[in-house]
DNA sequence: TTCATCGTCATACTTTAGGGTGATTTTGGT
DNA sequence: ACCAAAATCACCCTAAAGTATGACGATGAA
């Protein structure tokens, strides 16, 4: 297959220098100077080259290894704490809300995945925060997780 | 990085056109057909073409994904997954910072803490979010801690 | 020495997050 | 039916986070 590339290529090239080589003579006929004709010589077979190089080459291949953890021990099961939540009045919903935030969900996905509106999110997310004595999300996220309210 | 190259590429390839024009002359008036010039112009840029071709083009990317063992055993204690962090590319002080974001800290907080400009915290950030392949620092702490990157 | 990486910092800009306030609608319990 | 809490939504504004780009010195490997 290569080889038959190749060969096609090799033909495709001596054909070209041939039709060149006749041009070659009407442009010197006509008069025009042979800068002209070295210049669109070099950029056709640049081009060529570039062409084949991509064909006959292989094409370098980088291997990118995507990491997908794996749970080897899943005999670790997680229990929400609702005596925590009751204490700190986090409510069902909020609950819901603090558990995709711990997942690193934006408000707009929240708001996407819960069928509400971005603002209720932003309500629901400024509540937790205050219920949680946090000041980002991401802090929140820390504390929920020592509270055991987020695996 | 590509655009360097492509420049050096750029300016070589006009370079080499100058010097084949001034050696074209010599070739004439030494009484060499032009046909022959032809030849070794066209040899030289489909060279040329090729090296640009593979050089200028990015490497295909083959993904594979690989399997990350990952303990989820509350009582054991934590150890960071080093194999991660070297197949990721994060170096030491991006994985500094890195403990730090899961800690619920902001940019500021952190900069603070690590006696550097936010301007330098926000690029590590930046930084780590293309290799955690997060869109949000809450998603970074989330695949970091499924990888083992932090407690 | 050269080259690549890392760490540092800046500037400008866009996006997201968060605070404050107020309002309407559900819903569950009495 | 009524009340209180919960849930919903909006608007405005500020703060923080994130993107893109470029620059520069230090460091370490080839």
């Amino acid at each position: 297959m290569i080889n038959k590339r190749l060969i096609i290529f090799g033909v495709t090239l001596a054909l070209l220098m041939v039709v060149l080589q006749v041009a070659q003579y009407r442009f010197i006929i006509v008069g025009h100077s042979a800068e002209l004709y070295a210049g669109i010589v070099a950029v056709i077979f640049v081009v060529l080259g570039v062409v084949m190089g991509r064909k006959l080459t292989k094409p370098q291949e980088v291997i990118v290894e995507k990491l997908v953890p794996v749970t080897i021990n899943p005999s670790a099961p997680f229990a929400v704490n609702e005596q925590v939540l009751e204490k700190l009045n986090i409510s069902k919903r909020e609950h819901e809300i603090l558990l995709l935030i711990a997942q690193g969900m934006s408000n707009q996905e929240i708001a996407d995945t819960t069928f509400v509106s971005i603002n209720t999110v932003k309500t629901h997310v400024s509540n937790l925060l205050l219920k949680l004595d946090a000041k980002r999300r991401a802090q929140a996220i820390q504390k929920a997780r020592e509270l055991n309210l987020v695996p």
